[in-house]
DNA sequence: TTAAAAAGTTGCGCAGGGTGCAACCGATGT
DNA sequence: ACATCGGTTGCACCCTGCGCAACTTTTTAA
């Protein structure tokens, strides 16, 4: 561990937090000298990773951490193919539509459609969700390779968010089984006590279950009857994307 | 400078570039011993800043990246707003567009429609572009307040890209007036031998041009004719941006 | 208008820690 | 089985990142 690096990363996610801070202010929050933070400004703004607005004298993030992102975006065409599917989803059920990806052991947000409305399901583009609880997690444990799903219930606690959070190994296991028969996964207040959410798993080329698709939306919406034809929608939407992707079904 | 920290990001700007790489080939790049590569990606590991493949042993860009881009991103809302207008406009005239914000003096791409087609305009997002022989960055120039403006030429080198570069900041100075004279700034293959642009600008509810948006296409296609009507197009499209902005024409 | 407080910047010296080296481990291929 | 290559780890040196404090600049307040 690089202690300076680390400072350096800390900042950064600070500014993220903050959208725009000054030197004395950064310093407080990751816990250095001022001179230290304003030499890590420094750093970040010779490669416009964070830019200066010189009458406030007030950093913010800068475009050289767009260009970055945009690289570990681009490598998801995943992403730009199913977008118009997400937003024709979320457009016919009048719910957010996320599209989910594996990282850590965690299912990370890589594409989000808000749906309009004034109680909507909303999550943030690269935040993450437990595997166990949430119905785009699910699908991608449920989907993993036998080798890689043992390693992700290995180092994953089931950590309990609400009263129906599966936080039994084998029940979990249970689930899993049922997801890979039915084609999809539920997650009924799982995660939020408000919130349930209907995922699918998305095959690449190689049949491994790379995305999962969510539909979200708050608990008096989804009733049983909708969930049911979201649940439809949804596995037509996600064989679709699989296809593009370049997946046949072998089986 | 801090020099820790610059390996740290210079390996991030490789990563990116490379798309994944192992630790010796990381150490090449950025010029230190693999062990120290290897500290830098562990530091950056824990952060989920980049990931690692457990099999190839490979680093690539994580999560955490695209998280922290995404507040940059999110505090451009015009990218919201100007996206569906720019998918009309590129729709409408079959060429790609651009909506770009300042930046370090430069004109920094936020936002791309790509045109279908064979020969296509094609930038990055996150790419920056000169302000003196783009079209969306000498409305950018234009645009700015007196004060800025002149920070931004005494700054900026009239760099020479091709014949028609305008190098001679008297011939810029007239160059900016008719701009705003006819409210669009036209790139006559001053950036790249091939290319024509059309740029209007984009203000916001205080009235600066905080944005800029473009229509760029491969010469042989920008036809005097074809020009003038994109120019028509892109005007009525920026009006209508900078209102959905609370931009109100006070004189 | 002046003084005081707050925030940014710079020079200095110490020691913590970042670095390269070299040994070690593990996989791959001959 | 051996050799090669890439990843990881322990070690020791000394570089450099750090806090401190002085200085500058801006803002607040009296």
């Amino acid at each position: 561990m690089i202690q300076s690096l680390q400072n350096g990363i800390n900042a950064l996610m600070f500014l993220s937090s903050k959208r725009s801070a000054g030197v004395t202010e950064i310093a407080g929050a990751i816990g250095v000298n001022k001179s230290t933070a304003f030499r890590i400004m420094q750093t970040f703004l010779t490669s416009n990773i964070v830019e200066k607005n010189p009458e406030t004298l007030c950093y913010k993030l800068g475009p050289a951490i767009l260009r970055l992102s945009q690289q570990y975006y681009s490598g998801l065409n995943a992403v730009s193919i199913s977008k118009p599917y997400m937003a024709r989803l979320s457009e016919g059920f009048g719910e957010s539509v996320h599209l989910c990806t594996l990282s850590n052991n965690r299912a990370v947000v890589v594409e989000q459609i808000t749906a309009d409305g004034r109680l909507i399901a909303n999550a943030k583009i690269g935040e993450e969700e437990p595997l166990h609880c949430s119905s785009v997690g699910k699908c991608l444990l449920a989907y993993a390779d036998n080798s890689r799903q043992e390693k992700m219930l290995r180092e994953t606690a089931l950590e309990k968010y609400t009263e129906k959070t599966i936080t039994d190994e084998t029940e979990l296991q249970r689930e899993l089984a049922r997801i890979k028969e039915k084609g999809f996964a539920i997650d009924d207040c799982e995660l939020s006590e408000e919130i349930r959410c209907i995922g699918a798993p998305i095959f690449n080329n190689k049949g491994e279950c790379s995305f999962s698709i969510g539909v979200s939306g708050a608990r008096s919406r989804m009733t049983q009857e909708k969930i049911y034809k979201i649940a439809e929608g949804l596995k037509k939407v996600s064989e679709a994307i699989s296809s593009e992707l370049g997946y046949t079904k072998t089986k």
